[in-house]
DNA sequence: GCAAGGTC
């Protein structure tokens, strides 16, 4: 049994209210704090209540609220309200009145939202909305710190200490909704059909579009090359590396080198094993990569991103939100607010889906392997055909020791991969069938839908807990087109989709300026942040920035 | 009719 903790303060506070970000964070709370669940979705103790937010429960009010209804027209743009204003989420709105209610009877109130500027927000919007005029302390702790929070229960900070953080939080909210709002009427009247414009969105659809373009122009272009089949195995040609010195006679390749070879000196055939190769431990899962390894065993992004909050609401795994590949414990000085995606019990709940059993799967690999040596072993075949060299290699995974998860391994085809070596000694006589292909340099290399979400969490595009939805908000706004994949014999594939951007996708990143369509927007709220994280510069001074930036922007595209 | 961020 755990021993309650005691939070001493230098005010003797009778009635304390913690304010968590979520549910599970309330509950992780209680425990330590020895409370019980009880009415209203809050833990109580002596003195002590427990509730907690649905992350944002308010949003910043839209235009009409402070230029009123109306057609779109440029004449009001840009829109920069003077005070902004905050509306509690109608699906939210009875629970935050009970929230407003213990907040009432507190007189100490310690802020328990994750440690980050969204938090910040999340915690002191709620504050404010109920005029909560008492004293206030903020837990901020790392996540990495498993043990240390009865700890930092004792330390608590000022909140002045974070009034950074929150200030930047602001901006970041406001300077979105300037961009968003104000782009999306102004390039909506001037291209005269729906134009959504937004800091990740329309970048993320730019870099897609210019993906696909690239991908295009390379086509046309191809070389032919030679493969020989040998057994069934299949060899490809050797491309010297300097092709001018070195021309291949393809005629006489395809034309009279079909047949039965012998292998020794005019034919010299070689079968060689490399040295196994120590396969470095992979990263614990952020959900970024979860996802996209998920996505590439056939999981489509948003029925893997539903699998995966219904294994944390399971409790088999931890917050699945987390861009951090640190394990929870790790001594070290990294500040993460949510360690990476772990497992928290050995089997999964029944009544789970396909997709989340798969997913679960997944993840307790990526822990064997974490735990386990995994080793690869790689074998080269060689043949020589008329002067010209073939070859194919292959590798195989297995791990160190024979693992009690050996089966697990199985179900992943990491050993299914694995073949006998067919090794022609000296004198021996094989079938050898040539065939000539033509390929394209640089197949179109079309995102898929994990090397989409790779690419945006590379270039910093959206976060872990939105880059789904912005990807399939561009679906949904037939901006971009998944292609459904099948094999062979129309099932399933258990490929990653393929995304590639639509004529009208086109088209509008066509019609944008470069400045609304590139990194601006993101750079401007970088900088903006930067500066406001140091206490260099304040609210108003980015306001007004972002402002005179859209009059200009928009005055240029009329 | 308009964003991005958090949450279930």
């Amino acid at each position: 049994m755990k021993q309650a903790v005691k939070v001493t303060t230098n005010h003797s506070a009778r009635n304390t209210f913690y304010l968590c970000e979520k549910p599970s964070q309330a509950r992780t709370l209680a425990k330590v704090l020895g409370a019980e669940k009880g009415r209203d979705q809050m833990h109580f103790a002596e003195g002590v209540v427990i509730g907690h937010a649905y992350g944002h429960m308010l949003n910043l009010a839209k235009p009409e609220t402070y230029i009123g209804t109306g057609p779109w027209c440029l004449d009001n743009l840009p829109i920069l309200p003077k005070t902004w204003l905050w509306q509690v989420k109608d699906e939210h709105r009875e629970h935050f009145d009970n929230l407003g209610k213990y907040l009432s009877q507190a007189d100490l109130v310690v802020l328990a939202t994750d440690p980050d500027e969204e938090g910040e927000v999340i915690g002191r919007q709620i504050l404010q909305a109920h005029n909560y005029s008492g004293e206030v302390l903020r837990l901020w702790m790392s996540a990495l710190e498993t043990e240390s929070l009865k700890k930092s229960l004792q330390n608590l900070r000022p909140l002045s200490e974070t009034d950074h953080f929150y200030q930047a939080g602001r901006v970041r909210h406001e300077m979105d909704w300037l961009f968003g709002m104000n782009l999306s009427r102004a390039f909506s009247v001037l291209l005269k059909s729906k134009a959504n414009i937004g800091r990740v969105k329309t970048r993320l659809l730019n870099e897609i579009v210019t993906n696909d373009q690239q991908a295009e122009n390379v086509i046309q272009d191809g070389y032919e090359t030679a493969y020989v089949m040998l057994g069934d195995t299949l060899l490809e040609l050797i491309q010297a590396d300097q092709p001018c010195d070195h021309i291949v006679n393809f005629k006489k390749l395809a034309g009279a080198q079909c047949g039965i070879y012998r292998n020794d000196k005019s034919c010299n055939y070689t079968d060689e094993m490399g040295v196994p190769l120590v396969t470095p431990r992979p990263l614990p899962y952020t959900l970024t990569a979860l996802l996209a390894d998920s996505a590439d065993i056939g999981i489509p992004l948003d029925e893997g991103y539903k699998a995966v909050q219904k294994l944390y609401e399971s409790g088999a795994i931890s917050y699945p939100r987390t861009n951090s590949t640190k394990l929870p414990g790790t001594s070290s000085d990294d500040f993460a607010v949510h360690h990476a995606i772990v497992t928290m019990r050995d089997d999964l709940p029944t009544g789970m889906t396909e997709e989340a059993t798969r997913i679960f799967e997944l993840i307790r690999l990526n822990e064997l392997y974490q735990r386990n040596q995994l080793i690869t072993i790689d074998r080269t075949q060689t043949i020589e055909i008329g002067g010209e060299y073939f070859s194919s290699r292959e590798e195989w995974k297995t791990i160190s020791f024979d693992s009690p998860d050996r089966a697990l391994l199985k179900n992943q085809n990491i050993l299914a991969n694995q073949k006998k070596l067919a090794i022609y000694k000296t004198g021996d006589e094989f079938p050898v069938t040539v065939r000539l292909t033509r390929e394209n340099y640089g197949k179109p290399t079309y995102f898929t839908e994990s090397s989409l979400l790779r690419m945006m969490a590379e270039k910093g595009i959206g976060t872990e807990s939105t880059r789904v939805a912005a990807i399939t908000n561009l679906i949904k706004e037939k901006l971009i087109d998944v292609t459904p994949q099948t094999d062979h014999e129309g099932l399933p594939s258990t490929q990653a989709r393929t995304l590639r951007s639509t004529k009208l996708g086109r088209d509008l990143i066509r019609k944008l300026p470069e400045v609304v369509t590139g990194q601006e927007m993101e750079a401007q709220l970088q900088q903006a942040l930067k500066e406001m994280r140091g206490g260099q510069s304040d609210e108003s001074t980015h306001l007004m920035r972002t402002d005179a930036w859209l009059t200009q922007t928009i005055r240029e595209a009329v």
